[in-house]
DNA sequence: AATCGGCCCAACCGCAGAAAT
DNA sequence: TATTTCTGCGGTTGGGCCGAT
């Protein structure tokens, strides 16, 4: 589907907003809400497009905005977030009330990137830490097709030789859904792989049907120090079998949260692409 | 004082998914 | 079920600010 940008509608100014058009803005939300906003500009009006009034609102206007620089806690809830979740901002500043997305964008963007890029330099210099090569197959039992997904790893220490065991990748066509694919005991170190998500296309000619699973391309390998933080794990997977074995996006967002930052986890390594490990 | 270059951040753009019809 | 509309998200841009020269 095709759709002209919002902002090309005549007339509609664009650019920085002056302070009588954030009056008016709040005045108008305050006065009547903003349960619609394509229609909002025009019945407050304002030469903006719903879009732009969105925006201001969401990320400058709002009362419940905290302004100012990060705290240092703020920072390091970023860090460990952005280990577990990448770059999905609106879930790492829902976990910091009054910060928007585009405020811990700009932030990790302007400040910690650079910072961890730096203490990683300063980490590859003095002690490496030594990765272990995890080879990988995917199963054809569902009869899908095999595609590679980008591999994101944490912690991962050398296991002793007699432990090594292959791990498997095992897939799960499912609509749009979280999906977790194993789990995984490797020696005394325990490992997840997190499937984020799958979603299948089917396309039919006149002699066959082809099923095309269409991945996220992110799966993480994630280790735990010990058996008890798995074991919150799999009861999070347990207890979401009684939602048909499907989570929501919020509710495994919100189990990554506390296991690593409210449960006191060690902080994860700085996530490695596993194409630069092997 | 003028210029330059890097940094910062508000705002825009385009896409994808959800919701409505 | 298909199509259209709306909303939210993440990537990117551009203008202002500030320190260095």
């Amino acid at each position: 589907m095709v759709r002209t940008p919002c902002c090309e509608e005549m007339g509609l100014k664009k650019g920085p907003w002056s302070p009588e058009e954030d009056r008016i803005l709040i005045s108008y939300i305050q006065q009547f809400g903003h349960a619609n906003w394509r229609a909002l500009p025009r019945q407050a009006g304002l030469q903006r497009c719903g879009k732009s009034c969105r925006l201001r609102w969401t990320n400058y206007l709002r009362p419940d905005i905290k302004r100012g620089n990060f705290s240092k806690e703020e920072e390091e809830t970023i860090i460990k977030l952005h280990q577990i979740l990448g770059n999905r901002w609106s879930s790492i500043a829902a976990k910091l009330p009054g910060r928007t997305d585009n405020e811990v964008k700009n932030f990790w963007h302007t400040h910690l990137k650079k910072k961890l890029q730096r203490s990683n330099t300063s980490m590859n210099n003095s002690t490496s830490t030594p990765v272990q090569k995890i080879s990988q197959s995917t199963s054809t039992s569902t009869g899908i097709m095999a595609v590679q997904p980008q591999i994101v790893m944490s912690h991962i220490e050398e296991p002793s030789s007699h432990t090594k065991e292959e791990t498997t990748v095992r897939t799960i066509p499912r609509s749009t859904r979280n999906v977790i694919s194993i789990d995984h005991d490797y020696g005394n170190k325990y490992f997840m792989l997190k499937e984020a998500k799958i979603k299948c296309s089917t396309t039919s000619t006149s002699t066959s049907t082809t099923t095309t699973p269409l991945f996220d391309p992110r799966l993480q390998i994630i280790s735990f120090n010990s058996k008890s933080s798995m074991d919150q794990y799999t009861m999070k997977k347990g207890s979401s079998n009684d939602n048909n074995g499907l989570t929501s996006k919020n509710e495994d967002m919100d189990f990554w949260y506390n296991l690593f930052v409210k449960a006191g986890e060690s902080t994860p390594r700085p996530l490695k692409t596993l194409d630069a490990l092997l």
